[in-house]
DNA sequence: GTGCAAACAATCGTATACAATTTAGCGCTT
DNA sequence: AAGCGCTAAATTGTATACGATTGTTTGCAC
């Protein structure tokens, strides 16, 4: 019947089985950038793009404004978010008022196992951002993401690795949205004084770098309020 | 037609409607602890009790899911969020990570209403802690809750303030089951003793006495793990 | 009487159908 | 020709229907 990407490394997913699939593929394409801000998801064509029913396809869009990917408005359908710039700056905000935290908890817990994980994430970051071509350039966004993820792993804090999965993906919206160098999706360099400070067990210096890691993020954005000169954005909301 | 910039705050519902109340009225149910952990929702009679189908009523349990106040089990039905000891412990955790820089940015932008309206909300609560009855014990929860609700408010972070929410909303979950003094919601004094020293601008303090305050609330837990000596855990779970 | 098995019942998972709302198109009036 | 109102198409909101999975009970063999 249905034979569409089946669950690769998925057992079983507790609540269901449809759409949380196709809410992880949706929520993959707009973090990878591949779905721009302010694409309107229809109902209709999630489902015929899935080949499951509108119920699922609800489900899943319903998920992901759960999230903050997409923005649902009653009787007008559900959109890929597009934050302003003052969602943009709170998005950033909460980010460096959990990411020292969650780092404090990670290098309280992290085992050596672990902290070579990190490491490998960060060559595999490396080797990406010699490539050249759109996939490894949204291979590069996803394992810079990635990055933040682990730590909050790492954390052993389930709460704060949604939360701060959540946070990551609303980034890359921001990103996408305001971002000016073409290539701002992470400080590469800085991940790796990050790690180095957790190796020589230095959270003061460890934390220290991650609020400069996000505030250089956030210094790549221009987030002046746009007066809708793109024809596009001015239409799609 | 489109008046765009649209409110941060609007009192847009942004979904549906009719799942959207039914969410509200369950979780309130849940956090004033009328449902007791781990009482099943089915859908059929959570929507036959608020007259509608079982469409709406999933919609709502979902949501509730993502909020982690009732957990879903495939093809078994949901549930009141029956907490481990472990989860509760990473709530807290969570809290403790968060609520300081909360109130630390809270105090940068407090303004004098807000002080008098943080002291309005204690007086309030005040009165609930003299009243007897279980109506006053409800209100009680729910009042100690908004304390910590209102000082995410404050801080003018909408993804901070949904994030508290859900803490919130879980902990008073987990004083259901693992509490041991009967008033355990919330020491009311440490309530005061944080607004006054907000009201000083020393924010270190301030942060201090929070810190002290969640410690206050987990020390009253009996967070060890139960092995189904009460028959009735032992079944609902 | 105990243990297994097959049918029964209940509930969830998904699809489809209908109603309500919004949006777009068209013709009419001025 | 521009503006207004009405009708029709499209899309979402909600309900119902059917199939699948799980849990229980009954009945039979041993």
């Amino acid at each position: 019947m249905d034979y569409s990407a089946e669950g690769l490394l998925a057992p079983n997913g507790s609540p269901e089985t449809g759409a949380q699939q196709i809410r992880d593929a949706i929520r993959d394409a707009i973090v990878e950038r591949r779905l721009a801000p302010g694409t309107k998801l229809s109902e209709s064509d999630v489902g015929g793009l899935f080949n499951v029913s509108r119920t699922l396809a609800r489900a899943a869009l319903q998920a992901l404004s759960y999230e903050g990917l997409v923005s649902v408005e009653k009787n007008r359908g559900a959109f890929v978010a597009y934050p302003s710039p003052d969602e943009a700056r709170q998005i950033f905000a909460a980010r460096r008022l959990v990411e020292p935290g969650i780092l404090k908890s990670a290098a309280e817990r992290i085992t050596p196992v672990q902290l070579e994980q990190l490491k490998q994430l960060l060559v595999e970051e490396g080797r990406l951002v010699g490539e050249r071509g759109q996939s490894a350039r949204r291979a590069e966004i996803k394992a810079s993401g990635d990055f933040h993820l682990m730590l909050a792993s790492i954390s052993g804090n389930l709460i704060m690795q949604r939360f701060m999965e959540e946070l990551v993906a609303r980034s890359s919206l921001v990103i996408a949205l305001y971002g000016q160098s073409s290539v701002s999706s992470c400080g590469h360099s800085e991940h790796g004084d990050i790690i180095a400070a957790l190796e020589h067990k230095d959270v003061d210096a460890a934390c220290h770098l991650m609020l400069h890691h996000i505030a250089h993020i956030e210094a790549d954005l221009d987030l002046r309020e746009r007066k809708g000169f793109g024809l596009k954005e001015a239409f799609e909301r």
